[in-house]
DNA sequence: GGAACGATTGAT
DNA sequence: TCAATCGTTCCT
């Protein structure tokens, strides 16, 4: 369950696809309805939603999810795939209570993806189709809606055009703006 | 050809 | 707060 998002916009600097078509980014100058997966950091992977008409270059970058099933196969991929480090692991010697195991799997768009086993292999893969799609959700009542600035980000610091479920353990971090 | 950087994460 | 790590972009 899609917990946190955020939106990448035409015109917006902070977008990819801000300085317009390139061999990364073309998939987000496809219609809506594809899925945009960039590398970035020489190690993570994010998963975006292309959203926009064709020619648009506007798209929307998957945060966080709440898991629901396939919980097993998430935490093998996520130990599988490089970047699992030890603190996500219950340590023997730790006197500090630890996150349940799933806790850290898919709070933040590089994790999510590890979790998914989302990379470039799956760049512009039809979200309409039936191997990788988003199922109906559950309508939410609009105060449990949260929004705030983008994280991470340099240019468009001030935009808050990042959404997340108010209180959802999964969501990456707490709203800064 | 080469430098600079990044929609992050995990360790210190 | 800092390093890891390499594809992409942009400049020469």
């Amino acid at each position: 369950m899609i917990v946190e998002t955020e939106a990448y916009l035409p015109h917006d600097a902070a977008s990819h696809a801000f300085r317009g078509e390139t061999q990364r980014n073309r998939v987000m100058f496809r219609r809506g309805g594809y899925l945009y997966v960039y590398f970035t950091y020489g190690m993570h992977h994010c998963a975006n939603v292309v959203t926009g008409k064709a020619g648009a270059g506007e798209a929307v970058l998957i945060r966080a999810a709440e898991p629901v099933e396939g919980i097993e196969i998430m935490i093998k991929n996520r130990h599988t795939s490089g970047q699992m480090g030890r603190s996500t692991r219950p340590r023997m010697h730790s006197r500090q209570p630890f996150a349940a195991p799933e806790r850290n799997l898919t709070n933040g768009p590089a994790r999510l993806c590890e979790a998914f086993g989302l990379t470039r292999k799956q760049d512009g893969e039809d979200l309409t189709g039936k191997n990788i799609f988003i199922g109906k959700g559950k309508k939410i009542h609009r105060s449990s809606l949260g929004r705030s600035t983008r994280i991470g980000i340099r240019l468009g610091k001030k935009k808050r055009w990042r959404f997340f479920l108010k209180g959802n353990p999964w969501v990456s971090r707490k709203p800064h703006g």
